[in-house]
DNA sequence: GTAAAACCTGACATTGACGTCAGAGGCTGA
DNA sequence: TCAGCCTCTGACGTCAATGTCAGGTTTTAC
């Protein structure tokens, strides 16, 4: 059950992250949070969808530091020349990334054509 | 200049890994060194290319433990039913990981389609 | 033969994204 | 109001790959 307003443990829940990065990422600026009178952090219903763009983004191998450079533009849809300059850097980054892991995963696919125990009959389908 | 034998300062110099990494790599288990009587290591040509490869599947974000299990197969062209479980476990592992990453590519391109500075005319091919 | 350069082992430092714990305060149901 | 859970901050621990340093030996160049 999604509420409007979660609490930290709820978000945790909701995505399947913890608590603790939760909080990591407010203090690398990556998912800010509203405060209740005792300081509670209180997060809206997008900032699931915020948590799963940054674990999306760090699984792609960016830093924290990246991430947080790029969320302006991603959330105001605008840029400046600086932040296309730094979207088109990681563009790239990531453009060559997949290349070097599809080699990899052609070289695995060597390896494993390779090793295939001969005394396995192979079926021809 | 390539010679047969290699000790390790030159097999740093032609890999571009620091000697700190070629020690670390035989303590993992990952490159394999003659010795001299006096105990420096020495290595043969091919281990250029071992090394190339080691720091291609580092990049594929395998662990210096992974790789060590797989290198047997590598080497020897065969493989155990446990290493060639390993072998597809981590050839989906890649699979799954290059898609999400072209995932997150287009999430990017749409990024900067969106941040594009509306005032800047671009022009239609 | 000697100085410089390269090498050795062993140990501690670093970085990033967390885990974990302590000690204190906040919230909710009976 | 009390129990029990949730949250807070701050601090230290972890892990993997690598940097760095110390103190000593070996190799190379002159």
């Amino acid at each position: 059950m999604v509420r409007q307003i979660m609490r930290i443990g709820e978000l945790a829940r909701e995505t399947g992250v913890s608590v603790r990065s939760l909080r990591y990422y407010e203090e690398q600026g990556l998912l800010p949070a509203m405060r209740s009178a005792s300081g509670q952090r209180r997060y809206p219903e997008a900032a699931v969808g915020r948590v799963a763009l940054v674990q999306q983004l760090y699984r792609a191998g960016l830093s924290s530091k990246t991430i947080a450079e790029l969320m302006p533009c991603i959330d105001s849809h605008t840029s400046t020349p600086e932040s296309r300059a730094r979207l088109a850097i990681e563009r790239e980054r990531l453009d060559r990334q997949i290349r070097e892991l599809i080699e990899t995963r052609d070289e695995l696919d060597r390896v494993i054509a390779q090793t295939v125990d001969p005394t396995v009959c192979t079926v021809q389908h």
